[in-house]
DNA sequence: TGACAACGATTCGCAACACGAACTAATTTG
DNA sequence: CAAATTAGTTCGTGTTGCGAATCGTTGTCA
């Protein structure tokens, strides 16, 4: 096969699976409900505190965009925002009890069900999609580092 | 490495990558003056016209949120609705010759970027790699068949 | 040390987008 | 031929997104 043909295949091939994902976090999303985004919100708190500045890179959201969402999300008592000790300009956004466990089971759906559509591969498969799908993110952020 | 972190390799993989791809759509969008969503219309319409059922059904949309993104689309010239020959309740969505400019260009700039990536992927990498996802994505749709 | 630039986040206006119930017209089914 | 189902729209409601403008705070520089 040529190698246009090669990566023509990998752009359908990423395209599909986007949505594939998407659908995963609006169905998982529904299932706790979550709409889509807040969903993917949830998941990124999971790891801990973050800046509305981080935040926003990682959603890939205007910041507008986020303060609306984190708005909404904190009403309903799944997030608070915290001010940052040294920067009086800077709030980090925090997961609350009840919001933890919304993101944990949000983020353990969401995994699982990723991680069903990989059980069909063989485990060498697995490791070369993971480590290449790795690669192929770094690269992305080498040419687009600031 | 243990199976479980290869699969969570995968899933935290496959979510990175989705983004990835939505900042594309949203760039092009952005670059040939449409909303993400509009992009991801217009590039399906490249194929050729097909039912609202249909369209609904690739973009994960309800239908009358279908409705809401056609009637936008088609309020620019882009597209236009046209009766299916057999079923008097049905309409096919299909490109006018602007549209049809709009989406090669936009189908062309997406796959153009989506293929950067890949281009730092050994060949053998880049076959690899498309081949799983197809085979990811063709086992989803077996265990989700009606 | 003070003026200015830059940063972090919000407000505001506007439009796009999403769902789901209810509806109409058309087709299919028994 | 009536009932069930399908294709698509309308409607109400809420979410989401962008970008300009704004405010308070921090960093930089002459």
């Amino acid at each position: 096969m040529s190698e246009n043909a090669q990566e023509t295949r990998i752009a359908d091939a990423l395209i599909q699976v986007t949505r594939l994902v998407e659908r995963v976090f609006a169905e998982v999303g529904r299932h706790c409900e979550l709409t889509p985004q807040q969903a993917q919100l949830l998941c990124l708190l999971t790891d801990g505190p973050i800046g509305m500045t981080d935040l926003s890179r990682l959603l890939n959201l205007e910041k507008s965009s986020l303060t609306g969402l984190v708005d909404r999300v904190e009403r309903r008592g799944l997030v608070a925002r915290h001010r940052d000790t040294c920067d009086r300009r800077a709030w980090h956004v925090a997961l609350t009890e009840e919001g933890q466990r919304a993101g944990a089971e949000t983020h353990d759906l969401v995994n699982a069900r990723l991680e069903a559509l990989a059980e069909d591969l063989p485990a060498s498969d697995r490791d070369q999609v993971a480590a290449a799908l790795v690669h192929l993110l770094a690269a992305h952020r080498r040419t687009t580092a600031d």
